[in-house]
DNA sequence: GAAAAAGTACGAACCGATTCGTTGACAAAT
DNA sequence: ATTTGTCAACGAATCGGTTCGTACTTTTTC
């Protein structure tokens, strides 16, 4: 059985997409990135990133001085149940609506219509 | 120059719903819907309300002593604008990320995938 | 007209998330 | 060996959202 994941909250889920992004990293490794973008403290990120620990979001490697964190649940994954979250709150829990508002709302480029027109395709004839 | 939609919170979005569904509404009828769902007492929902004016997610009619509220945003605008905060949060701003996320983990059915089908062509056509 | 019911307003408690200062351990540099 | 720097740990303050009790006003009912 695995794990279902874990709902983050707005800070931890800018944290997981560092450690995505940079794979396993020292609090100052995520700091330093986060930093660029907004004003954040060293022992915010820290404590973010214990806290994370506790709830089961991210793994810690303790062997070295500074530890070493590491996400515990995909990209994908988190995407999913924030989007299921999202479908359910204000979707009623329709996936179909959701699409629909995403391709009407969203500025979406022509060349990115026709992938996933594409995917459409793929998906249809993989379950007919 | 049109409003532009504020981000509800979730006790928002739900008391939101009731007034898209049902129109002008009091803070009784309001509450006999929510507290279908969930226990809820009444004057959180007055609570909610109140603050939901001076946000201006909602306009009060005060004429009657029973005040009416209704929705100060339609639905569209209002999902639009959580699906942009999503899509920012954790899909880096790609529409196209997150639909494909939504596709491939959403239970879709093939009716469904044809309608989206559908109007992923006539979408197409209007900008090509 | 007095009592009960229905309504609004408001303060306060509470909760989770976020933030950071401070402390103490350890290591590196001088 | 002393100083300087790096790190984890933790407590505390803060903030937005949610919840409800209480107080007060206006109707309605008997």
């Amino acid at each position: 059985m695995t794990t279902d994941p874990v709902r983050p909250s707005d800070g931890e889920l800018a944290i997981l997409r560092v450690l995505w992004d940079r794979g396993p990293s020292t609090v100052r490794d995520v700091h330093a990135d986060l930093a660029k973008g907004r004003d954040i403290g060293y022992t915010t990120v820290l404590k973010l990133l214990q806290i994370m620990v506790d709830k089961g979001l991210v793994t810690r490697d303790e062997s070295a001085r500074s530890h070493v964190y590491q996400a515990a649940q995909g990209e994908a994954p988190t995407q999913a149940c924030l989007l299921r979250e999202l479908m359910d709150k204000a979707f009623e829990g329709s996936a179909k609506s959701l699409v629909l508002r995403a391709l009407t709302e969203a500025p979406t480029g022509a060349a990115e219509l026709e992938e996933i027109q594409a995917f459409l395709d793929r998906l249809r004839k993989g379950r007919p």
